[in-house]
DNA sequence: CCTGTCACG
DNA sequence: GACGTACGTGACAGGG
């Protein structure tokens, strides 16, 4: 069919469907041979949504996918810079860039590229040749040098957020209608295309101007009259290179092409060769969904067996168990460490009696230089288990190095600050080294890299790495531990078992290594590693070590109490229950509420079971004393269970203190996590709970000391999306939640009544956590209509957070991540799911930037706190996400709240200046309880 | 091993 | 138009 009146348009802006496909979804490969593969597999689905989408009315008559072909245009003749910052395409998009043609053809929708022109281009050129033919133009795309060309027939769409931009849409971005755009961009520059345009002016000066003169030659002719000296001086100065800009961002109308619009027209796929295409790719379940839309069988998917030495990534070296060395006296030793002085750099993994690293004793160490080149150095392997002789047992296994020998080879190297020593969660290593005086130093951490780059994608643990970008799964610690009762620990690991495992882990860790180096730079990360994860390594291990005291007796008196009130209960509970039943048994409690009992109201989960939780217990608790002694014993258990039992089993009998540890890459947004024992959740909320603060004590002569950042979420969030009222009340120290409450409901602060800020409060929170009418009403316990209304009034008082939320969102859908302030990545890759997905994606999204920025900041603190406080008597113990506790001694208490205090609250400093002041409470007690 | 519950920021 | 919703964690108990 020829081009002509009536005719529809479609062109697809294939680049920007590629990047959004490949930053939203993980780095996938292809099984069967591990070629990268996640792009085009993105790529392909949307393809194939924005078919289903279009079978419409209004479906389009032509449709054209087009590409950016070669790197060099006539944009770089005329200006070398011309986007010189753009990073390198990222080593795994690369290959799959052929692919995204072949699939477009696959699905039968005309490719365009033209060598030496810009999408945008040959874009531009069809546009106006549609226009000229009498049809409409849809150009799918969110590029915004696109938008020059909308008006008279052509509109954009953002396929991503499903908008359509027309005239009135580009003068909202703008500030202009389409035909000065290119006026407004040349003076605004384009930092992303390295555009320069006028520097000090921006979109919004730009379109004031272009506005006040018409065009940009009358501006710049009439540059004389500008009032405000600054800029007249640029205008007149820089004209040459606004000038140059505008030749940069001016699309080319008349790109050569080798075909015509009636080449263009849309075509139904051919089954034949879609179906093979998909499945050639391996995509399963997208081969399926098309199969059934054409109404034809799918075709059968083969996957061979992976061959790693058909790796293309990974073309190393398969990985071999026989090849490693086992290092069993100092002649054996010298060779290799006489390798890692020649490279400068090595592998290190412990092995070690346990996973507590304050308990657990080096067994031995592994090394590794190159790919496949690794050595495992046994030093406290004993026989076998279960002899009969208790006195043999223990014998150590024959041709051990004495591990003092070892150490003392290996201590000089693995402090030799020439020397860089690569692990996967060094701290741990760092630790158990720590405990035998060797202080490792320079480190690399691979699961650090991981996490810095991928954080939010998936964990960082060795054994997913090495399958996610290895393709190699390694032996599993079970097979030779084994599990449960008869589990046996490392020393007990006959020495060629111990030697493929050990030495396969330091090998591992090594290729990671090669591999993260040069990505951490492709995903602009180096930064946030260097600064934010690998810092604090050290820093953690000697709070770890440190621990806190924790007195036993308290503890131990408190438990006693807790059994004896929840045996009053329990008897209570039974009393008005009519029978005998385990009260900790939601199940079994649900079943006595609702069927026994007849209460209304029951729902069940998804196990089937009637939902019991504090809030239901809370409702019912109008109807009946039952529920209200079940809260009241659940609290005391979770107390006894949790903290007054579990705490005394977690002090180390050496030290009589508790040792926690954090782990750096498990929470996605940047937090640290506490475990074993968990010493982020201690309980403060409620007065029972909070008396185990009680027990977290200073030693004699000592002080503890904690110091919280003041509100510094909302702090963030006001910097973050820049709103006014609630960066004015921070700097002059009101009250955060009751000036909310009085900006939204219109109270004087004086009159501020405790309901009215407790609401506003939570609203300040809801904001943080990525509002919705129904969270807030169901922690306000009010309607949702009323809750709806409060977000509504909110939005209309503080615009601006609106805009922030809409933007994040944005953003992430764009990118497949968001960012904090520092710089930290937080991937989000169901953003663009459906469904329930979605909404928990969206409000992550949202409020990850905040979550994550405070948790930057207070690391910045933190790395920066062992200097600050070098000749201070005092010792950073723990972090509680916005809180540091030290231990200080008596005396020194406001030399150390002076130095630390200072520290937190510049920690945003030199990178970052916040807009708002940051704020840290402190206090000191001879316990936790009296020092917050 | 998963689910529900509840402790914290 | 329906659906299901506050963000981030870890530990414990029950129950299959």
């Amino acid at each position: 069919m020829a081009f002509g009146k009536g005719c529809h348009l479609h062109l697809i802006d294939g680049s920007a469907f590629i990047f959004r496909a490949y930053h939203a979804l993980p780095p996938l490969t292809r099984k069967s041979d591990g070629l990268p593969i996640g792009a085009v597999a993105g790529f392909c689905n949307m393809i194939f949504r924005y078919v289903e989408a279009n079978e419409g009315p209004d479906a389009p008559t032509h449709v054209a996918v087009i590409f950016d072909k070669g790197s060099h245009t006539f944009r770089n003749d005329l200006y070398d810079q011309y986007k010189a910052n753009r990073d390198a395409m990222p080593e795994d998009l690369r290959p799959q860039m052929p692919l995204t043609r072949e699939a477009t053809r696959a699905f039968n929708i005309a490719c365009k590229e033209i060598e030496g022109y810009e999408a945008d281009d040959i874009i531009a050129t069809l546009s106006r040749q549609a226009q000229a033919a009498g049809g409409r133009v849809t150009i799918i795309s969110s590029d915004k040098d696109l938008m020059q060309l909308v008006g008279d027939g052509v509109e954009m769409l953002d396929a991503m957020k499903n908008r359509r931009i027309d005239r009135e849409g580009v003068l909202e971005k703008f500030g202009v209608y389409p035909e000065r755009v290119v006026d407004v961009q040349a003076l605004a520059g384009d930092s992303v295309d390295n555009v320069p345009g006028a520097p000090g002016i921006g979109i919004k000066t730009a379109a004031q101007l272009i506005n006040e003169y018409g065009t940009l030659e009358e501006l710049l002719d009439s540059a004389e009259q500008i009032k405000q000296p600054k800029r007249r001086q640029t205008l007149i100065e820089k004209r040459e290179q606004i000038e140059l800009s505008k030749r940069l961002v001016q699309l080319d109308e008349a790109t050569p092409l080798d075909f015509t619009l009636d080449d263009l027209e849309v075509l139904e796929p051919d089954p034949e060769v879609l179906l093979p295409f998909l499945a050639e790719m391996e995509f399963r379940t997208l081969t399926k969904r098309i199969a059934d839309k054409l109404g034809v069988e799918s075709p059968e998917i083969q996957i061979a067996a992976p061959a790693p030495e058909e790796g293309p990534s990974l073309a190393d070296l398969p990985f071999d168990p026989d090849s490693y060395t086992c290092v069993r006296s100092a002649e054996d030793l010298a060779p290799w460490i006489a390798q890692i002085h020649a490279r400068g750099w090595v592998a290190v993994d412990t092995e070690t009696t346990g996973l507590n690293e304050m308990t657990a004793d080096l067994v031995g160490i592994s090394l590794c230089i190159e790919p496949g080149e690794a050595c495992y150095i046994p030093l406290a392997h004993k026989a076998p288990g279960a002899a009969d002789d208790l006195f043999t047992e223990d014998a150590p296994v024959e041709g051990q190095m004495p591990m003092a020998d070892a150490l003392a080879l290996l201590k000089p190297v693995l402090e030799d600050p020439a020397v860089l020593k690569i692990g996967q969660n060094m701290k741990y290593d760092a630790k158990i080294f720590a405990r035998q005086g060797i202080e490792i130093a320079p480190i690399d951490d691979t699961m650090l890299m991981s996490y810095a780059m991928h954080a939010g994608l998936h964990g960082h643990g060795m054994d997913a790495l090495s399958d996610k970008y290895l393709g190699h799964t390694p032996i599993p610690i079970k097979s030779l531990l084994g599990s449960g009762k008869s589990q046996i620990t490392f020393d007990r690991v006959p020495l060629d078992e111990a030697v493929k495992y050990a030495a396969e882990d330091a090998d591992i860790t090594l290729r990671l290594w090669q591999m993260f180096r040069p990505r951490l730079h492709t995903a602009q990360v180096t930064r946030v590693y260097e600064r934010l994860e690998r810092p604090l390594v050290p820093v953690l291990a000697r709070m770890e070590m440190a621990g806190i005291k924790v007195d036993r007796e308290t503890l131990s008196r408190m438990s006693g109490a807790f059994a004896q009130k929840m045996a009053q209960l329990e008897e209570e509970i039974h009393g008005l229950a009519g029978r005998t039943f385990n009260v900790g048994s939601p199940k079994q409690l649900g079943e006595i509420l609702f069927d026994e009992m007849g209460l209304e109201g029951g729902k069940r989960g998804k196990t089937g079971a009637y939902a019991t939780g504090a809030d239901v217990l809370e409702d019912l608790a109008t109807l009946h004393e039952l529920p209200a002694r079940v809260l009241d014993w659940r609290q005391l258990s979770k107390l006894k269970s949790t903290y007054t039992d579990a705490l005394q089993e977690h002090i180390n009998s050496e030290t009589g203190r508790v040792h926690t540890s954090y782990s750096i890459a498990g929470a996605s947004t940047g937090r640290l996590a506490s475990t074993d024992p968990n010493l982020q959740n201690i309980p403060i909320r409620t007065e029972e709970g909070r008396r185990i603060r009680e027990a977290f004590v200073a030693e004699p002569g000592k002080q503890l000391i904690a110091l919280d950042y003041s509100q510094i979420e909302l702090r963030i969030l006001a910097h973050i999306a820049q709103i006014d009222a609630l960066k004015e009340a921070f700097r002059e120290g009101q009250d955060i939640h009751a000036a909310t409450a009085s900006e939204m409901f219109g109270v004087p602060l004086d009159e501020m009544t405790p309901d009215v800020r407790r609401q506003a409060k939570a609203i300040n929170f809801g904001v943080i956590y990525g509002i919705s009418a129904f969270g807030l009403a169901r922690n306000l316990r009010i309607p949702r209509e009323e809750a709806k209304a409060f977000i509504d009034r909110y939005f209309e008082r503080f615009p601006g957070i609106r805009d922030y939320m809409d933007a994040t969102k944005g953003f992430a859908k764009e990118h497949g991540h968001v960012a904090t302030l520092f710089g930290r990545k937080i991937h989000t890759p169901e953003i663009n799911a459906r469904g329930p997905r979605a909404g928990f994606a969206q409000r992550a999204a949202i409020n990850a930037p905040i979550q994550g920025t405070a948790a930057d900041i207070i690391r910045r603190a933190m790395i920066r706190m062992e200097d600050a406080i070098r000749d201070l008597p005092a010792t950073m113990l723990l972090q509680v996400h916005d809180e540091l506790l030290f231990e200080v001694e008596e005396g020194a208490e406001d030399a150390l709240i002076a130095a630390a205090r200072r520290v937190m609250e510049e920690a945003a400093e030199p990178v970052i200046k916040l807009d708002v002041p940051l704020v840290v409470d402190a206090g000191t007690g001879a316990n936790w309880a009296e020092a917050h």
